[in-house]
DNA sequence: GTAACTGCAAACGATTTGCAATCTC
DNA sequence: GAGATTGCAAATCGTTTGCAGTTAC
């Protein structure tokens, strides 16, 4: 019978504080560099556990785009996301989202019951657009 | 100088008929599988290279959910998915989303200039509400 | 005939896991 | 001191790539 206690580890503060600290989205790899600044010698798999943890707690969210790495966010309410398919820069939003005009006709038609969406939009931005004014240029979606 | 031409052979014709015929969004190791019913020995790499073309080339579209690997549909104008966080079933819909009075609005603050969007909403599926009905169950976003 | 294509096996990147040593409570 | 946690290395998973032999046109 064990209590299975979560305990406070140098390593645990460390990621959250890089997490707390992070303005953009940051990959498992990324923090454990940052980990590692403030803490030499931390291994990956710790990092990985730690966020792991975190995401299953609720304390951060993971954010999964193309084959990519996952990236980790410190924003754990619903929100948005504008992808730059250009420099994969990803911002935080709110889209106005008329949930009764676009979820619930589609939970009626499918029978399904939904319990949150994601939405992503993807193009290109301000500093890219700036740059691209004047050159070829594709984007995916 | 090469001519760059594509190829016709068995192996292509083979993926291609699986996509065409395939009605859920089979994994790339799902597409082998089919792939080797009707043409045994096919290698993992031929697939892997002709979905990649397939998508290039705007045949057929990827799609990315979670860890897990990605999904191959036939289905390539735009369109939203139910996904089903119980059984993975993903379902394509269209949802009636207002780009006007969602995404306009996000490009102008943001200075973003957008060319697509993607919406999964998560939730479960008929067969796996009335299953869970009088059940316990969690869900993710 | 020749460049494109194939299958195999090795290489890869991201993430997970087994395990002995080490820390927290 | 017991059990949770760590770091390392090996293992996994999905996917890509190098390469010599094979095939489509």
């Amino acid at each position: 019978m064990t209590v299975d206690e979560v305990r406070s580890t140098p390593q645990r503060r460390a990621v959250l504080d890089v997490i707390a600290k992070a303005a953009d989205h940051p990959t498992a790899a990324e923090v454990l560099d940052r980990v590692c600044e403030i803490l030499p010698g931390v291994g990956a798999a710790t990092v990985y556990r730690t966020l792991g943890m975190l995401v299953e707690s609720g304390h951060i969210a993971e954010l999964r785009l193309g084959t990519a790495a996952a990236r980790y966010d410190r924003e754990v309410g619903h929100h948005d996301h504008l992808i730059c398919d250009n420099c994969g820069a990803v911002v935080d939003v709110h889209a106005e989202l008329d949930r009764h005009a676009v979820i619930d006709p589609l939970e009626t038609r499918h029978r399904f019951r939904a319990t949150g969406y994601d939405l992503r939009i993807h193009g290109s931005c301000a500093a890219c657009s700036k740059a691209n004014t004047h050159r070829k240029d594709s984007a995916n979606v």
